[in-house]
DNA sequence: CATAAATACGACTGTATAAGTCCGATTTTT
DNA sequence: AAAAATCGGACTTATACAGTCGTATTTATG
């Protein structure tokens, strides 16, 4: 359908909380979720990713929480995708480079073309970040 | 998943077909299924909707088949991607105007943000040419 | 040191949409 | 009349996404 996940519009909405709240402040999945009505269980997961990625510092225990580690000019929308949906912003089909993932690979006439296109997609992307979304 | 549907993919890959061939050649559904080892009743489908829409001539009966009607720098993507999915290109789930197709319309923070981008998509997508993908 | 509040994470289920199939009707050439 | 093609609705199947659940771990604090 051409469109970004939940998942990724979730991950953005948090990030944009981290991003406009005050510097270094420390958010719950429970905050976040409640204040933008999202499903927790779902939130907990994406926040995790980001975390592990090193875009937010998770904080254990009581009173603990999130807090963005990376500058909102250094996190990419294509960076964010490709963590949350552990993909690369993708158009084409024919994005992979060999022979398995497309049963027509060889005699396939759109790949190269949309090749050039899905690169420019992505470079699109790399140059939106979270900075430009605030 | 971001990613074009295959009835698209099948599309272009026929209206390219349709662009290097001889000018105002005639092909059957049938012979391009074959040639690119698409499945029959979905490309028929694709050119059906294709022809409805006026992108190419339908012509019923015995050696009857489809013709290229507009010229290959008339059609954009952004038609294509219209016309056989009945939607936009569509990347935000927020492209919807009002409050019903998104249960956090007014709370949401990312929707004016990502709409300006929705906006960039499209103006890219329309300025993509099936000339271009030859 | 026990409890509560938080993250961490894998496994599972439900659901919507895409992908593909099937059938019958219509059109047109030969 | 028969064959070859488009036309189009209804149906089934497959898959990916969204969401849920359970349990483990960490850590501040009374």
């Amino acid at each position: 359908m051409l469109q970004f996940s939940r998942k990724v519009e979730y991950g953005l909405i948090a990030l944009k909380h981290f991003a406009i709240g005050p510097r270094g402040a420390i958010f719950t999945a429970k905050e976040i979720s409640d204040e933008y009505n999202i499903p927790y269980d779902l939130l907990a997961k994406v926040l995790q990713k980001l975390a592990r990625a090193g875009v937010l510092v998770s904080l254990h225990g009581v009173r603990g929480g999130y807090t963005l580690r990376m500058k909102p000019e250094e996190i990419s929308l294509a960076t964010i995708i490709d963590i949350i949906d552990n993909e690369k912003p993708l158009i084409t089909a024919c994005g992979c480079e060999d022979t398995e993932c497309c049963e027509r690979f060889d005699i396939c006439t759109i790949r190269e073309p949309l090749g050039k296109i899905q690169r420019e997609i992505n470079t699109f992307f790399q140059n939106v970040t979270l900075q430009k979304i605030l």
